[in-house]
DNA sequence: TGTACATCAGTGAACGCGCGTTCACTGATGTAC
DNA sequence: TGTACATCAGTGAACGCGCGTTCACTGATGTAC
């Protein structure tokens, strides 16, 4: 039993906490837009007008939720490079890694897959260009491999791009596994490496120029 | 200059398009979920309370759109599958279909990609079984291809998600392609093309146990 | 260490607004004879 | 064809509710001396 004696600031950066929490719970079901202030604040436990400590808008929380999701992203990525299985086999690492990133945050994943699409709000636009860049991030690492050197720039984002686009499928697909099983799991795990290595086996009968 | 006698039964359905479209407009950018039935009542130039001589619910308006807009894409595979271009280049000729349906319905497919991840409503869950059954169909048009003869129904299901997942990826782009011009149209469908070719040029290389 | 004042996270009342939905209604169209 | 009644798409008033935002406030924490 210890007597916390914490600072003001201490105190506010909770709430703010408090304040992402409930937004992320909230989103569990429905899309961004619906989520009111109100409904925050009270999951929360504070009350209304104290949102603006915080935030100047809801807008400014999304954006706040994005960039937090992306830093789970690019940590995701930051794992898979270093991941010691890749050595063997650097499909069934990398979906590992997902995999695993997924479970361990699963609020920032649904989050980001759900208003990926959404409209047209702060919340999306912050989204696109953020998925940009982790698209590019991905295109750099593609550039390192041997049989991928010949590859032009071009070709290589086209690459990190469909591998974007089918990795988040799978996370979609992990999120909304039914029954939540290890063996539904395997089942997506598997799949997705299909997928990937049905993307990669193209690789040396490539044409850049086709 | 006709007298035009329209029915009451034709003014009725009138009506009922007229709120179809009026939603399909708001939604050109936002999410199904933030649309209020005063709004799209207003936008169809009748009063709330009418709403509900056509549809029960918000929701009920929402899963028609879904059957319509699948409808819109369904007629699209079907066009692919009857195109003689596809003799002489099925890649080119099937993208070059999407690319004319988009254009031509763009209402319809912004809907589907970006409601299709939205949340957990009725509109979402409505497009999500629309989907699987449209992915399906496509597994038995890949079905028919010499030399995908051998593939397991599985393998089939896993390529045609796949492919599924990569064209709306290219309709996302279509719907948010700017500027709005032929040579920047020209380059997504040159990009969309490359990454069918890169999924399907690891087709020979594939080996279905891996 | 003790005191006096400043800061500021959180409170609670109040506002005007758009929402979905009810209800009794109107008047043009449809139908039976 | 003409009349009398039924149907029903659309109207307009009204409701209670949750919304975002304003404002003056409270009282604990921080700071200066």
């Amino acid at each position: 039993m210890t007597a916390e004696p914490v600072t003001r600031h201490e105190r506010k950066e909770r709430t703010r906490r408090a304040l992402l929490d409930a937004a992320l719970e909230l989103l569990a079901d429905r899309g961004y837009a619906s989520l009111s202030l109100r409904e925050v604040t009270k999951r929360a436990g504070i009350v209304p007008t104290a949102f603006y400590r915080h935030f100047a808008s809801m807008d400014e929380l999304g954006v706040a939720l994005v960039e937090e999701s992306m830093r789970t992203l690019r940590s995701m990525l930051r794992a898979a490079r270093s991941d010691p299985r890749s050595a063997t086999d650097v499909i069934r690492a990398s979906v590992a890694t997902l995999y695993e990133h997924v479970r361990a945050n699963e609020n920032h994943f649904r989050f980001v897959t759900r208003e990926r699409y959404g409209g047209t709000g702060a919340v999306q636009q912050s989204i696109a260009v953020e998925l940009k860049l982790f698209s590019s991030e991905l295109a750099v690492d593609l550039a390192r491999f041997e049989f991928l050197r010949e590859w032009s720039t071009e070709d290589l984002h086209m690459m990190a791009g469909l591998i974007v686009t089918a990795m988040l499928a799978t996370v979609v697909e992990l999120l909304e596994a039914r029954p939540r099983d290890a063996e539904t799991d395997e089942r997506i795990v598997r799949a997705a490496e299909k997928r990937l290595r049905l993307i990669t086996v193209g690789v040396p009968g490539w044409r850049s120029g086709a």
